[in-house]
RNA sequence: GCCGAUGUAGCUCAGCUGGCUAGAGCAGCUGAUUUGUAAUCAGCAGGUCGUGGGUUCGAGUCCCUCCAUCGGCUCCA
């Protein structure tokens, strides 16, 4: 008998040998139907995989994440089964399930798979989830794993199992089709019901531009046709949400291909918007200590070959500038730390000069590729929200810690709740992407991570992720496709001091190099800009709003009222316009109420003898007629609430 | 940069297997209407069908080049 721990404490006796799908059938009957995958001791189990020892079991089921990816993986076996079925002799390489379902890498040799293919690919899949096949997992000694795909003249399979350790490999079989598989499956392939292939991409074998390039499909499937046109629909929401379009309708800003691609245009609205965000910061910045400074767009070459971005970046960048006299150039800013530490360099400073911080909003190009320019999210030329700290190694930690306070307030008065944050290291396993010594790393590291502990950040620690120069903490968030993009930005860096020859006089009257801290909390405004679209969906807090109230006249006769009102807007700082067009209310409205206008203020007859407004709140309808200057009053409050003082 | 897809009026889209002067709705303009909480009516104007080349008696439609966009990969100072 062994004795098996429940996730509520309960221990239960079974004989030895009894499965996870035992267990379950012994609560209830119910839970059994349900059960889809299983862990024992940590480890992910079959449900059919016999239990020999005492242990504590977690049964999943759709519901858990565990359990869809059981579910997902197994799908990804399904569609391997399909491939190779209907394209004979493809090479699959791997499969595995991902947030949103489940992707396969595959080799079709000279054959191009398009995505008209896919609807059939799917109805080969619902075939055979509906053969109701069993998984099983095997095991197998590695020279017989080798043997099975060195036959099928599959090297990438080949090339995993290289790297496994003999006794470890496992093979999982169902229905006629075989693959190499660690397991956490679902008990057979008749609980898929729905398949969506969702699109097919090329994608590099290991992730390695210069390893051959892959097809791969993404696909999701789900246990009911129910919850797959659920899925789909909330893509069609989500879609609604970007950022592309709602720029576009709410006149935001726009691309053009005569200036290039990844060059955005600035409508007005878009303009005003970004200039009340860029407020908000300043006046943030002011409390916390930064000065404003302003530097040129171009740069001399030599200031980035000293900073080392030129030998990093300079093939793959906006080429220098040339002038009438033939060995000057010059070029576009990729960023703004060196010429800020050229500011820093304007003068001598003693320690208690310190900590300095210059703060910008400043442009830059960069010349990305082509293929990776998205909307507002990439482009080619952005403003940062960018300063750079100068202090002492003693006052990094604290100066670090107050960055993640703004940041924060940042974050807070814009609504982003959900965001992670990245400790962003080096890849230890390839130092010649980063410059710099090890010893300076590792103190940078630390700090980074000593400051997201003590400020209480639930923080992931990504590594390959550091900028070439430095550690960063980044705060993602996530578009509404549920893609993640970097906005806040922080990095320690030893480096460009050192570089540009940074230095203070010290307590002890000797001369001493500063740490640099870069930081941006937006990151840049046009990425934040976009991603706050995604997820306002363009009903931006009231204090952003480019146009907070429309005031519609019911006809022309209350035009002069209108004025009248507007005038007095005005002067309580409320942004509005006048619709005294010669159209219905009811289009007006309309209108009104498509471009998220957030307040609208119908006037006639009524409201002119009166002196007052008939509110109407987007999205809500009519919430009553009030005076101006109680509507001014509303204004203002929802304004308070949504955008609180920075406190230092 | 790589893989796959897409590109018709300012916007959203129709245009079947190649066949008369390329259509619609919205937006725009003109006129009428003077309106009470999500579209008043009528008329007008608007397109070298992304670009360049090719096949054909004939190309928006088929083929190739380039450009841009979309979904991924790689990259992201």
């Amino acid at each position: 008998m062994i004795a098996i721990t429940l996730p509520d404490g309960s221990v239960k006796e079974f004989e030895a040998g009894a499965s996870p799908m035992d267990v379950a059938m012994s609560i209830s009957e119910g839970l059994a139907r349900n059960v889809i995958s299983a862990s024992y001791n940590g480890n992910t189990v079959e449900t059919s995989t016999p239990l020999t020892e005492d242990g504590s079991l977690v049964l999943y089921t759709w519901r858990d994440e565990d359990g869809k990816k059981a579910f997902w993986h197994s799908s990804a076996h399904i569609l391997a089964q399909a491939l190779e079925e209907m394209y004979p002799g493809v090479k699959l390489t791997i499969g595995p399930a991902i947030e949103r379902g489940f992707y396969y890498d595959v080799d079709f040799g000279d054959t191009t798979v398009s995505e008209k293919d896919l609807p059939a690919i799917e109805n080969k899949m619902l075939e055979i989830a509906r053969g109701k096949h069993t998984f099983s997992i095997r095991s197998s000694s590695k020279a017989d794993a080798l043997d099975f795909y060195q036959k099928q003249g599959n090297e990438y399979k080949v090339e995993l199992i290289e790297a496994l350790e003999d006794g470890t490999i496992t093979f999982c079989d169902h229905d006629t089709f075989t693959d190499l598989c660690r397991g956490g499956h679902i008990p057979n392939t008749g609980i898929v019901k729905a398949v969506k292939l969702m699109s097919i991409a090329g994608a590099y074998w290991r992730g390695d531009e210069n390893k051959p390039q892959l097809t791969r499909i993404y696909g999701i499937t789900f246990p009911k046709q129910k919850e797959l046109k659920e899925y789909l629909q909330l893509l069609e929401e989500a879609k609604k949400r970007d950022h592309r379009k709602l720029g576009k309708e709410l006149e935001l800003f726009t691309f053009s291909q005569k200036v290039g691609q990844g060059l955005p245009l600035w409508l007005p609205k878009g303009a005003a918007l970004r200039d009340r965000l860029e407020s908000f910061l300043k006046k943030a910045q002011k409390k916390a200590g930064y000065e404003m400074v302003v530097t040129p767009h171009i740069g001399q070459k030599e200031l980035y070959v000293t900073s080392g971005h030129y030998a990093k970046y300079g093939e793959d960048s906006f080429q220098p500038i040339k002038t009438p006299n033939a060995d000057e150039e010059f070029m576009l800013k990729p960023m703004n730390c060196p010429h800020h530490c050229e500011i820093y360099n304007s003068k001598p400073w003693s320690y208690k000069d310190l900590p300095k911080r210059f703060a910008e909003f400043g442009t830059v190009y960069r010349y990305e590729q082509s293929g990776e320019l998205h909307g507002l999210t990439r482009v080619r030329g952005f403003t940062q929200d960018d300063a750079h700290i100068f202090c002492t190694p003693d006052q990094l930690d604290s100066e670090f810690k107050k960055v993640i306070d703004l940041v924060l307030y940042v974050f807070g008065s814009l609504g982003f709740e959900n965001f992670t944050a990245q400790v962003s290291i080096r890849d230890m396993e390839k130092p010649e992407k980063y410059i710099g010594d090890v010893e300076n790393w590792e103190k940078a590291e630390q700090a980074i991570i000593n400051a997201a502990e003590a400020k209480g950040l639930d923080y992931v620690i990504e590594s390959g992720e550091a900028a070439f120069y430095g550690p960063k903490l980044d705060f993602m968030v996530k578009d509404a496709l549920g893609r993640s993009w970097q906005l806040g930005t922080i990095q320690v860096d030893y480096n460009l001091p050192e570089r540009f020859e940074l230095q203070y006089k010290g307590s002890d009257n000797e001369m001493h190099r500063p740490v640099m801290i870069h930081r941006a909390p937006f990151g840049s405004m046009e990425r934040f800009i976009a991603i706050l679209l995604e997820h306002t969906g363009g009903n931006f807090p009231l204090w952003l709003m480019p146009e907070q109230a429309s005031i519609l006249s019911l006809s022309e006769k209350y035009e002069k009222y209108g004025e009248k009102v507007l005038t007095l807007l005005e002067n309580d700082e409320i942004r509005a316009l006048v619709d005294h067009r010669s159209e219905t209310i009811g289009k007006k409205i309309r209108e009104a109420e498509m471009n998220k206008i957030p307040y609208m203020l119908i006037v006639g007859e009524q409201e002119e003898k009166d002196g007052t407004v008939s509110v109407r709140k987007h999205g809500e309808g009519d919430i009553g007629t009030m005076t101006v200057e109680a509507f001014a009053k509303l204004v203002q409050e929802e304004v308070k609430q949504t955008i609180k003082e920075f406190k230092v």
